[in-house]
DNA sequence: TATAACATGTAACAAGTTACATGATTTC
DNA sequence: GAAATCATGTAACTTGTTACATGTTATA
């Protein structure tokens, strides 16, 4: 529903098509979101034949038609009642990308600081590209800000790892085992 | 990948049946990660066939015989390779779930407030949950401490907006709209 | 004149979850 | 004797991405 909810809110502000929000989404949020054409052509069709949206077609020389979506007052109500429960509710980040760390004792610390400095070098970067965003416009100067928090919380999570691995201690009580070996 | 090597590492520590896997990602991991039975089961049959992982039948009575997995070599050289790959590679977090936050300025901050509110206090009380696990062994632990700083963040940041919301200073420039009406 | 941008979409695939099926054993 | 726990798994469904298909118009 977070997808419908976004498309809703771009088309509130003004009428679009397909590619224009695919633009939009593009320019603004792809640091923070993955959302893809066919997946935005899909639920605008969706949208359009419950009553959320209304098509117009804008026909422009010999190309493909444009589909203008325009958001409908029973839209106007979902995207209300969406955007409610969506604020109240709370869906727990998940951490299955950050499982290797839970298994960073299995590997020497000669070897281990290199490779958590390389991801550290690409959250940074990451970061460095979110930073160099314009402001965007009202609250959606929020989804920007809140990357950032993120994003530097990471960081300085994940240097305090490499300080730990470096001066081993790594996972409070004396349990380090790497193994001997290559 | 991340949950083939989830698996990898607990079997890393002693062999398991698949019902034992579940009991303990559930028992340790269950803030964190969603991994669901039918997919442990799955991965386990898959990594076996490739030649990670040993099968052993252990009969107990009339009930269905455990099948006890433990880690070959092979299975030993695929858990570091996978383990150097995800924890040199960072990969962004995915913001969808928190979209609704962009939309903020649609609602009146009286009506915002206590939506946010609800937030919290739902975000308080994973933290809550999590905080009170005994600590984990070795770098297991690391995840734990992950997610309580997570979560800090997560409760600090929502305390900022609410205060923005309430003091009227959402987005930055003065572009706050929330329409008039019911 | 080749490539990028415009504009739509379908089809195949991926990777999970939820719901269902089965049956013995232990606990209340 | 009913319900929870032990133990396995399959099947259907969900929800998204990637790859493909198609054709026009502007740009290098």
């Amino acid at each position: 529903m977070e997808r419908k909810l976004l498309l809703l809110g771009l088309l509130q502000m003004q009428e679009m098509h397909g590619y224009q929000l695919n633009e939009m989404i593009d320019a603004h949020l792809s640091t923070s979101i993955d959302f893809k054409k066919p997946t935005i052509y899909k639920l605008l069709g969706q949208m359009r034949d419950v009553g959320w949206l209304e098509q117009r077609e804008e026909e422009a020389g010999n190309r493909p038609p444009r589909r203008v979506y325009s958001i409908t007052p029973a839209g106007r109500d979902a995207f209300k009642a969406l955007l409610r429960e969506s604020l109240a509710a709370y869906k727990p980040t998940d951490f299955i990308d950050h499982i290797s760390l839970a298994f960073l004792d299995h590997l020497s610390p000669a070897e281990t600081v290199p490779l958590l400095e390389n991801r550290k070098a690409q959250i940074q970067a990451l970061l460095h590209r979110v930073q160099s965003y314009d402001p965007h416009q009202g609250s959606m100067q929020l989804m920007v800000e809140h990357q950032i928090r993120h994003l530097e919380m990471e960081i300085t999570w994940l240097e305090e790892v490499i300080e730990r691995v470096v001066t081993k201690g790594i996972g409070m009580p004396g349990g380090t085992h790497h193994d001997r070996n290559e």
